[in-house]
DNA sequence: TACTTTTGGACATTAAATGTCAAGTCAAAT
DNA sequence: ATTTGACTTGACATTTAATGTCCAAAAGTA
């Protein structure tokens, strides 16, 4: 998104109110960035927030259970509670 | 599993060795047991490994994205991108 | 009551992630 | 060839969060 808009990691970096190395990193997978700095990036270039979130969380869930065998059957079973949850969610 | 065999924190958590207030945290969701733990607990009552790990792990996850609004999406999203990664771990 | 088991909470320890800085690489420009 | 600007790398510092420990309080039981 920095590369479409022509923008230096610098002015980026100053805007966002990140260390320019950091922003870097970030970008290249060397770092993940905190839920606040995805909210910042998403404002900065006017995309949708929730989109970056879901990306951003996405990312670390896969992260945790990286080269686990029951990684996807983790996750699966992972998707049914938080669907448990949610319909629990309301009455009490 | 520790009740139903009629044993003592004291017992369970000397063999597995942990502090039997932690295990004690651990049993009512206090505390998040480690994988190791896990393991050792999985084997003591005889139970299976893997089944243990996912449940672990599934936890693990559910609470990485607890109180989120996109927990759920994010999941889906996660479980999709583990499928891809599955596909294309051998060729390259 | 006396004894045992379990739990609660404060604190210590450890581990992992984020943040920072300075030096390094690379390409373009002159 | 040297300088300049953009980005990257790596070591280190800082922060954050989780685990582990200890001891006293609570709850249960004879």
């Amino acid at each position: 998104m920095r590369e479409q808009n022509s923008l230096l990691l610098r002015q980026v970096a100053a805007v966002i109110e990140i260390d320019q190395a950091l922003l870097s990193k970030i970008e290249r997978n060397e770092r993940m960035p905190t839920k606040d700095q995805v909210k910042r990036i998403a404002k900065f270039f006017g995309k949708d927030e929730n989109e970056l979130l879901i990306s951003f969380f996405s990312d670390k869930l896969v992260y945790e259970v990286r080269d686990e065998e029951v990684a996807l059957k983790a996750m699966q079973v992972a998707e049914k509670k938080i669907n448990y949850i949610i319909k629990n969610k309301n009455g009490k």
